[in-house]
DNA sequence: ATGAAAGCGCTAACAT
DNA sequence: ATGTTAGCGCTTTCAT
């Protein structure tokens, strides 16, 4: 492997001037940096970034932390979708993608701030992380340059990209409201993701100012799983038949409702509307389809990766960026 | 950020001794060993993996070579589920991930060697690439291990893993035979996908076993996307309206295809029937749910992971990997 | 416009 | 069992 040492002894200049002359400056002869681009080319020279990131203590790297990312989460597309966000902005920049493992007992042992350290990059997207994970007050208080996704948090180094949860339920909730469904009931995530207490209150706003009588007793929670969203559904008719409309905090959780409750001779839409959450992939192809809050995922991902580079190259400030949401209204639901 | 050789001053050793303590050598004195050890952990030392890297000559990430990693392939979660395959495996290791952006016309002007070389990964793992890619020859002859998912090719430092393309479509075609069908056409991929060639080869090597005939003209192509499946539903029904079963070498083509055919009357599968390739997401939900050839494809990405693994750490061989696959029966095929 | 030299944080001979 | 030294490949003062 070539480096630019050799360079410098084929070409019959000094190390220094390799250097500048590769990297653009302009305190170089021409016909010198001409020379050396040739014979770098003719050595099939690459440059080590490892080497040149030591000196530099930058390593134009950043690292992804998803936690959660395994076989499970194919299903929702959410997580690819931010991903596949934050890469169409990073592939614009000279930035590359460090996929943090944290799924293993054996990283687990390390906080998400040593990781980041040890692998050097230069700021940290996280995303799927818990309320009640031990290591994220030290990430947001931290040193490193760190976006947030779906966890409204601010730090010195930490900003944050969601969409509006609470007016996004706030108009599922009018929309259902409109329809004139009056006994409605919620399907909200853990108490440990952040987005279910918004999604929570901003519904509960809907049903205030529809004057809805909307209680405890007509929300249950699931953990974000179809299996959840079922049983969940089950729970509420059981404890109230009368409840025509369902509001679910995710897709799955309304698709695994629906299929509960059409397994118990409930007709969807004619007998229970359902609106979910998240517009994934499936909510368009399941029977029937879903009608939910469109959420800009892509987006997510894309303005996370958008803000941290502006953190880094240009000095930005941590802040809150919100992307777009949107009731998209499909079969699931009905006027009643 | 401290380094080891203010935990040298503080606890007032040699960084060499530091070094070897930190590593576990065990040419160090147990009471050095535990002092080192404190120290370090009183002044919050994470080890520099850069500087390590480069005197190593091991970087310890491993490349993600994901070409077409955008948008619109988070539809197809054949890509994603390959990605938590890898992750999976490598999260087992002190391997990290790091994805390199191939989408980006900036990049492309670099070939993949150069982009392994630069950001100095010990391997590369390859998906996504089309036959024709400029750059696939130079990294399968290259000198950096790689492992190729779905492209048979082996190399000095290149091995592959895959599913048996080729036996796969004989079990979907000797299904469609025996379930009655005698007049069936094939939605094929593009010819820069290898696997394209190999569901075309065994799906003809049933055809001719049972008898069947099938020419180039019930044959047509498309890529691999919804769209370019209604097409060529379309017109191969529009060539001979007397087929009864069409064999897609994607499911994505699949539900085209379904969808194109529903729109012109005709009924799946009672006068159609349906088979796909892959096991989507979606295939268990559009409606008819899809029959289909499942591939192991989370076991594509870990099987991937594995063996360059063990190139790497092993000293193995590049060899070639089959995943399994399986031919699942839905509702969207039915006996003549 | 060019070069010499120092140093980024670490590992690994080679002493002792 | 511990220290001295060199060096990984690069950038960056500081001279000239």
């Amino acid at each position: 492997m070539a480096t630019i040492k050799d360079i410098a002894k084929k070409a019959g200049v000094s190390i220094t001037t390799v250097s500048r002359a590769l990297n653009g400056y302009s305190d170089v002869n021409e016909d010198t940096r001409k020379k050396i681009i040739e014979t770098a080319k003719s050595l099939n020279y690459s440059p080590n970034t490892i080497a040149r990131s030591l000196v530099m203590k930058k390593s134009r790297t950043i690292g992804l932390l998803i936690s959660g990312l395994m076989r499970e989460s194919a299903k929702d597309n959410f997580m690819i979708e931010v991903m596949t966000g934050v890469n169409d902005f990073a592939s614009q920049t000279d930035y590359d993608i460090v996929l943090f493992n944290t799924n293993s007992s054996k990283q687990r042992e390390k906080t998400y701030t040593q990781l980041c350290r040890e692998r050097k990059v230069d700021g940290v997207i996280i995303q799927g992380i818990r309320t009640d994970d031990p290591y994220l007050e030290e990430v947001v208080e931290g040193e490193i340059p760190c976006v947030l996704v779906d966890i409204p948090k601010i730090g010195r180094y930490a900003g944050y990209v969601s969409s509006d949860n609470a007016a996004g339920s706030f108009e599922a909730g009018n929309y259902l409201a409109e329809a004139g469904h009056t006994n409605i009931g919620m399907i909200n995530g853990h108490e440990y993701a952040f987005v279910s207490k918004e999604r929570l209150t901003g519904f509960q706003k809907a049903m205030m100012e529809k004057g809805i009588s909307f209680q405890a007793d007509h929300i249950e929670n699931g953990d974000f799983t179809e299996e959840s969203g079922e049983r969940a559904a089950l729970t509420l008719l059981e404890r109230d038949p009368a409840i025509t409309a369902l509001f679910c905090a995710s897709d799955l959780m309304a698709i695994g409702a629906m299929n509960g409750l059409r397994a118990k001779g409930y007709r969807i839409p004619e007998d229970i509307s359902i609106v979910g959450y998240d517009n994934i992939l499936l909510s368009r192809y399941v029977q029937p389809s879903l009608t939910t809050i469109a959420q800009d995922t892509h987006g997510l991902g894309y303005e996370a990766a958008k803000m941290l580079v502006d953190m880094l190259d240009h000095d930005g400030k941590p802040r809150r960026t919100l992307v777009k949401h949107e009731l998209i209204v499909r079969n699931s639901s009905i006027m009643r």
